[in-house]
DNA sequence: CGCAAGTCCATGCGTTTGCATGTACCTGGC
DNA sequence: GCCAGGTACATGCAAACGCATGGACTTGCG
């Protein structure tokens, strides 16, 4: 994904960040298109899975819009349209909030919360039948690494003049 | 991006598989989040840059249309059109190609080249920016377990009943 | 209180996506 | 040499995306 010499700390250095994340794009890539393959899904594709999934993990399966938006990396209005579709389908249903009357909360129904336990335990096993061949050592590691990689990027966060 | 248990060798082998992804995917998008929001991509998106970037590593910076679609992990009409609009823009051309007249070939412009060049270099010291408060110990294995991963993919790409 | 500024979600609109298909060309068997 | 089947790219069309904006509500300050 990207090339050249720059500043910072060394030259390798940007050579080994530019390699890095070669490495995680094309990891990511590959994978995702492979588990979008998988026929797991029924009738709704991987953004859809990934709301019901992000909600059934939430105390009374439900969260904010805006919160939603963020945790799946979907921009505001996409993920309001993609909850109409869901909606539409009866997988979930939007609830005022109490506490805040802009707010929209997004509940999953009971089909909806069913419909991801199936998917899910589904895609599960499509994931372990694609990496389960690599070593629980080196899981572990590429887990812990990947983990220290988004902190250190989240912290790094803080730049740009005000 | 996914939850219970399943088959497989073993239960915490699927978990560990299922986390592994998890941390990977998550890694993948908020970087490519940071990276795409960066100023450095003049008038263009990421996946068109990963065109011009991919074409200039190659001999010639010129390849075959549906050689390219595969390395930009992006369908054969999508690259088709993204095509159209770089070549709008005189950043690449289609050519013939000699050996088969079905066949065409998608070469980088001078003016394509001189701007993959720019972004380029803009581009790895923004990924360098993001990743390079790790260590280069760290930095190392996480390129390292990601490629094994791959691999590991890859070759398990091999069932299917044929 | 009242109002300016900010937050939250929905929608208009132009662009991009991707599947299904069409057209041109190549290849192997006859 | 010819034709059936396969491969390579382009295009029609419907869906999805995302930016910019709009309308509803909240908050904080005077």
């Amino acid at each position: 994904m990207s090339d050249e010499d720059a500043v910072d700390r060394g030259p390798g250095r940007t050579r080994a960040a530019v390699d890095a994340w070669e490495a995680v794009f094309r990891l990511q890539a590959t994978l995702l298109r492979r588990l979008a393959a998988d026929d797991v899904w029924e009738d709704l594709g991987v953004r859809e899975y990934d709301v019901l999934h992000t909600l059934s993990r939430r105390p009374g399966g439900r969260a904010r819009l805006g919160t939603l938006s963020e945790e799946v990396y979907l921009p505001q209005p996409s993920l309001s349209r993609l909850v109409d579709r869901l909606e539409r389908h009866g997988l979930l249903a939007r609830e005022p909030d109490p506490g805040d009357r802009r707010g929209v909360l997004v509940a999953l129904t009971d089909e909806g919360a069913a419909r991801q336990r199936r998917i899910g335990g589904r895609h599960a096993a499509s994931i372990a039948r694609h990496l389960g061949e690599m070593e629980a050592g080196e899981l572990a590691d590429l887990t812990r690494l990947a983990r220290a990689a988004l902190d250190r990027a989240t912290a790094s966060a803080t730049d740009q003049a005000p």
